[in-house]
DNA sequence: CGCCATGTTGAAAATATTCAAAGACCGTGG
DNA sequence: CCACGGTCTTTGAATATTTTCAACATGGCG
């Protein structure tokens, strides 16, 4: 399965027409960038548009469809990435069928970057999603050259790091009523999309979220409906989530017993 | 309890005498990091003897008594350190008395540098240690002035982020045995101190290494007993650890049944 | 020599998993 | 438009693993 790719600096919403055509008078040229959702996260958000566009000549916009893998563990990093549409999942998988979720990634985060040379997950689509594509050599003249990037590079993996943290100290040493609570109020603060009245949309399955959290799918499931029979959640959907009650959704995340 | 502490540039085995003395002629003066355990790490091991001197200049050696505490989570980062003798564990711990360890640090790693602005755990000495005291502004001026610190720096965080997903897998996925089998292929392949004779000396106890794998120190205890009377393992004392079979150590860190 | 912290082992209890079945939802094609 | 098939979700009951509670052993250090 190939990717569709698109070079991000013909690619916009100033243009009238299909997505990637060309030859039309300059003044409707509108650099993706302008509008990209990513537009203000740590690699692009340090410079400005007359910056962005040096950012933007060595970068392709790639279109990925749910399933689609980005990125395999172990292989050579030649890209990085930054997620403009859509939703991925950032995942270690064993040759037994064992998979642990580390990250759900939403619009604005990057992928590649830190690693020396290889990528150290697996990254791969939940919804239809767009990337921006790097070259990794070229950001790294980018960082050399723009302070601002080097400083977001930094800041983003900054926060990797402690989001890793935070999720080990989930796994080991909180029940699974607690995961499940945390793990909602983490994604309520996150960038993962809502509807008008903030009711989150989740673009993941129960497995998904059991292997994100470090358990089964029947227990994540479970927790779920203990959640909503507490009147702590709503449920509309198996994929939409109402927080009724922020307050007792944290006493949940943070108490053993219960 | 305040950590003792001595410049640097004053510190080395090429004196004689008690540490910290000065005046004595030059010839005998030699810089500390001439014969640090940390002069090939991360931080360090990009630069040459000249340009050590700059780093050395804005360092200062920390003693740590074990149980000492070196920086807390949340804590303005002020400062970024280098083990340079002993361990520590890196962990989080939460209002309730609970705690999970995130890594087992030894000499050359380095703690405080990622984070933007605040120190994302507790740094507490496992032994007796030593570390190195930079400025991380003064640290951030030399990443800027030689890439090779720069590069260093990033190659840490890599390594960081690697160590944090492997472990999310092992809490997420693995069972006690294999969590206890993995712990020791990743002590054996870590720079924890080793007998002549290859056995690893445990600086932590079965608390400490029940709550870096998110089990509690009666199952961590079990599962040693259980390896040893497998006859993969010796255990000459309970701080004391001979592979006697890595292969089958690695078979059953990586095998959900037994 | 004895004390206190640390480690080991056993039995009961709690938590999560596994196996199983039924219900809900979605997209497709008739 | 509705029926169909497949996937995902929920729920129940039995099982497995780990934790908890408890007792005893060990070992370092005054």
């Amino acid at each position: 399965m190939i990717a569709k790719e698109v070079p991000a600096s013909i690619t916009g919403l100033g243009r009238i027409g299909t997505r990637g055509e060309s030859g039309l008078h300059p003044v409707y040229e509108s650099l993706a960038c302008f509008s990209c959702a990513a537009r203000k996260s740590d690699i692009c958000g340090g410079l400005d548009n007359n910056e962005i566009r040096e950012l933007a000549s060595s970068s392709h916009r790639v279109q990925l469809r749910p399933g689609e893998t980005l990125v395999w563990d172990g292989d050579a990093a030649q890209y990085a990435y930054v997620i403009t549409r859509g939703a991925l999942r950032a995942q270690k998988a064993s040759d037994d069928g064992r998979r642990q979720i580390l990250d759900f990634l939403f619009a604005g985060q990057f992928i590649g970057i830190p690693s020396g040379t290889t990528y150290s997950f697996d990254a791969e689509a939940l919804t239809d999603a767009e990337v921006c594509r790097f070259d990794r050599r070229k950001l790294e003249e980018l960082m050399a050259k723009y302070p601002a990037v080097e400083k977001g590079y930094r800041a983003g993996t900054a926060r990797q790091l402690e989001t890793a943290y935070d999720h080990a100290y989930s796994l080991g040493r909180r029940s699974a009523m607690e995961r499940v609570a945390a793990f909602l109020l983490d994604l309520h603060a996150s960038s993962c999309p809502k509807t008008t009245t903030g009711t989150l949309k989740l673009p993941m399955t129960r497995s998904d979220i059991a292997d994100f959290l470090g358990l089964t799918l029947e227990t994540v499931s479970r927790a779920f409906s203990r959640v909503k029979s507490l009147g702590v959640i709503r449920l509309p959907s198996a994929h939409e989530v109402e927080i009724r009650d922020i307050e007792r959704l944290k006493a949940l995340a943070a108490t053993r017993s219960l």
